[in-house]
DNA sequence: TGTCTTTCTTAACTTAAGTCAATGAAATAA
DNA sequence: TTATTTCATTGACTTAAGTTAAGAAAGACA
């Protein structure tokens, strides 16, 4: 089982680089494979992070807590990284990481990275080139939100993200869109009328 | 003068990594800082992206086209990187970039960056670690603009980047907290007030 | 199964942003 | 300098999101 989960990671990284059996042999070798129940919180408001993760399976999404409200700002699935914007600084996160599904990942640890670079520096060249290219999604995603409405906004969450409509309650969703429940619930209703 | 502006970066990159005399010939060597008048554009919605640019002096900003609008979704001061989305990538750029203000900057090329970490492997490290800390901070102001109020945005930008309310037009202003330039009019009349 | 809790929807009302149009101010060009 | 264009503000009106409260639906759990 865990080996399979290591090949998704193996699989991951081919597309991007050529795998050498001692890269293949070190990631097996090291245990860094956690499973997560539904409803884990993996980082809290006020902690230190020091992990990072890659997901093999499941949901996570992160939430600030403000004025008593919960406040989602992303959502990860398979595939995609989390990154705590405090991760590895010793400095405590103002948010929360939650797996909303049972998730399985690969853990990363500053400790585990400076010796995974200094073995591959090529680990290092793709991580460099990969976060570039996380990034300039992320600016284009959050220059489309700026210029659409909440209902375009939705409209382009079920384009490109139909499975999260499914995977996560709407309230969450709601304010991932940056609005309220209520009118998300609105929005959705507007759209079915048409 | 030129000589002045590569101390700029010279003294930048000392913050992060040593600065040792090869590295330091080599960036007098290569000729890659660039003028730029007010008003001209960098680029343009439909071209290829080659260069990308750290501002030395100057102001920079990002705006789409959409509906026969200007809707601006950056701005970039002095110490700032401006890395359009497609760079590097053989693909059209789906926005303009333009200079609001007579532009100092260094410019940077896949060649040129290739060849750079080469020879400074350093570069490709600090690089990594940079464009991860580039990346939590994003994260944070995406995070934060989904959870304000058009108002709140405008007071954080205020508060954060005085700055650009003296050296951006109001209407560029407004796109950038996506808002229309009326609404930000009220929402400066409305906190004189109080 | 039924109870408890969470989530979603609906309604009535408030608030603020969008739209359209006009005016005045400021920057730019001739 | 004046003429022209661009930019900012204001007012009247429309539209949609926020707020509060209530009830329905769906899940969780014993």
């Amino acid at each position: 089982m865990i080996n399979e989960m290591e090949n998704e990671i193996l699989k991951y990284l081919s597309k991007y680089i050529p795998i050498t059996k001692e890269l293949e042999e070190e990631i097996s070798k090291v245990e860094f494979i956690k499973c997560y129940e539904r409803g884990a919180i993996i980082l809290e408001e006020g902690k230190i992070s020091n992990e990072c993760y890659f997901i093999i399976k499941g949901c996570i999404r992160s939430f600030y807590i403000k004025d008593g409200e919960e406040k989602t700002t992303e959502f990860f699935t398979e595939e995609q990284a989390v990154i705590p914007s405090v991760y590895g600084k010793k400095i405590p996160s103002e948010y929360y990481i939650e797996c909303i599904e049972a998730t399985i990942a690969g853990v990363g640890t500053p400790e585990l990275e400076t010796e995974m670079y200094q073995k591959f520096p090529q680990i290092e060249s793709l991580n460099r080139a990969l976060g570039e290219a996380i990034m300039a999604k992320y600016q284009d995603t959050f220059s489309e939100f700026k210029m659409a409405s909440p209902e375009e906004r939705y409209l382009a969450l079920l384009k490109n993200r139909p499975d999260l409509i499914q995977r996560a309650p709407q309230h969450q969703i709601a304010s991932y869109l940056g609005i309220k429940p209520e009118s998300l619930s609105r929005i959705r209703k507007r759209i079915i009328k048409q």
